[in-house]
DNA sequence: CATGAATGAGTTTTCATTCAT
DNA sequence: GATGAATGAAAACTCATTCAT
């Protein structure tokens, strides 16, 4: 009971995020989205931030063992490096960069973390394992690249810039995809590798 | 006698962004940053949110304004349009994504944007202006490119990325400035252009 | 088993008031350091107050039955009434008022005593009760004493007024059973009666 | 209007505290009995225990100096130092311990005092300087006394030792200042001193 | 212009107590 | 007997804002 109990207030947090900043939210807020009284929150965590901690360490490993599951199933399967790199952006385009609800409550956890010791170890603490992890993809896949570590960080940076600006200017999932892949590609050094779409999510003409 | 008020308030409010979120941030704070009375904030602005309003169109406007001089005093020396858009980014790349300070206080106003309406609209406003220019610039400079706008998107986008990044981690200005030209350099499909640096501001290796 | 239960109970508030205030005590606190649930305390006890309630009384009771144990002991073996009275002082000095852990848990419940009705009439009879029977003693012990009924008072009051101060400054026991004795040996007029003391605790010299 | 403002609220607070104890007196209790927004507490003092202690040092401050005062007057007037002592004593019986709700405040203060460090360590601060003081003039006016400081100490004890009782048993204030004179009279050994009473407050008999 | 004073609404958190299991 | 869950009331404190002077 104890575990639903949690869960369902990390949810309610997650719903809270995309209407209010973590700031603005309030614990009353948590709990009348969780339909609970809000005396229960501090029953099931320790404090306010005690409960986003959670939060985003559930959010985080959660989506990394996802990640690694599939990696270690294909490489259970023979799959080249290349397919696993290939996985690994896809992942990411798919279910986080591409997931314009999950993209902002990522990006709240960012606000946060600039100003909270706690969740800013933990985040760059994550952010470092996945860039670590995508560079060691590189290195098997792209045999030629010079800096895969430089190469990496600019593969997540871009991820997170084009998040934020997909959830800001509201892109449609399609065309944020697009984006991804073309400049993936290009920073990949990929035979043919252009930045075009076929339009109709650009910034410019919203 | 009042512009020079509001002056020092939108400056307090500037050094009270690189401690604390906008959120964080009391009206009381900010006076006693300004070395002035609370009250006297709301005697100059509407409210705390008008303050925020005004810092942003400041913050936005002179920045803007200061880089159409720099192109036109390059337009009317008979430069070329690669000049131009080098100077395009050149000027981002030194005096905003560069800038640690300014960086985390822009990031600070994205995360205000996000929530709320009158921000949103003036952030909105201002990327899309400077996302045309850049187009419109590319257009010029780079005649084969495709999807300018789309690069452009990407463009900006990037850099919002690796300037939240770099504010994240500590970059050092140099890494900075560095990874952010090659990557500029591989979107606009220069000829050799490699994403490789010298290291020292790796994130791999805090 | 219930008395087993309450007995633990009351000892772990015991502790708890070496601690913090009673007020500042909670009942998970108490729990804790009975190791049980919170909810059991109220199976066993109306409510907080009342497991004070039984507290104090049980922490006098158990006290004055011993006393009471004590003297009828010495009376049956045909002591003095001097014998006594010295035994009634000597208890008190020894057991309660140079116990500095038992000393800081009365005056807890003294300052609990002075704002709640129930507790204040059990402390004041059974102070009382102590009263009168030492101003018994002395009227058997100091054949000439005037007016024992308020000799027995001040020495009471002494008592308490050392006590507070031994917790308090932190008095060494010998100086405060010292202080003790010679204050009492002079309000029963006993010859050569003076006040000094070997020093060492002195709270002119902390 | 600022000392003023702080003056109502240490005035209402001493009123709280003839009442409930300082740990059950709300910030909401202190603002409703001086009339005033519980918000406007804070805006004068940092915290309630801000207000603690800036009572506490006034009470004990203002009654320090109005002693010193005194003394200071009567040596100029070239009394004897027996004279000072009288004055001394006759000081804190008839307007402290004499004064049982004064006392009973000052009873809250110990409690406090206890658990709360910085009130402790001003508490302790007080009475070492009243002790010393006091021992200083029993060195003057008692010039055979053997250990002044031990004198000082028992003097001191004593008197809250009566003065809680007073407040605690409601004597009347003759019969606590009867006893008093008496008790200190014996302590410094004069001349027929001895311990007896009108009667009429005597605890045995409420 | 400038300020000290004032306020009402809001925040997080703690707690004694109850109750179904 | 024993427990985890739940709750309503209250705590201290903060803050944007207003206003008289």
């Amino acid at each position: 009971m104890g575990d639903q109990r949690r869960r369902e207030i990390l949810d309610a947090l997650y719903r809270c995020l995309l209407r209010r900043s973590y700031g603005e939210t309030s614990v009353r807020e948590i709990a009348r989205e969780a339909g609970m009284n809000p005396a229960l929150i501090h029953y099931y965590f320790k404090s306010k931030d005690d409960v986003l901690l959670c939060f985003v360490e559930d959010i985080f490993q959660s989506n990394k063992q996802l990640l690694e599951a599939r990696l270690q199933e294909l490489e259970n399967l023979g799959c080249s490096a290349t397919d696993l790199l290939d996985e690994f952006l896809s992942f990411f385009n798919q279910r986080i960069t591409g997931d314009a609800r999950l993209q902002k409550v990522i990006f709240e956890i960012w606000e946060v973390a600039i100003h909270n010791r706690k969740i800013k170890e933990m985040v760059k603490k994550i952010y470092r394992e996945w860039m670590e992890a995508l560079a060691d993809l590189l290195r098997r896949a792209v045999p030629g690249l010079e800096d895969p570590s430089a190469v990496a960080t600019a593969l997540v940076a871009l991820q997170e810039g084009i998040g934020i600006f997909s959830v800001f200017f509201g892109f449609n999932k399609g065309y944020t995809l697009e984006l991804l892949r073309r400049l993936q590609e290009l920073l990949l050094g990929r035979e043919g590798a252009r930045l075009q779409t076929a339009g109709g999510g650009s910034v410019a003409a919203p």
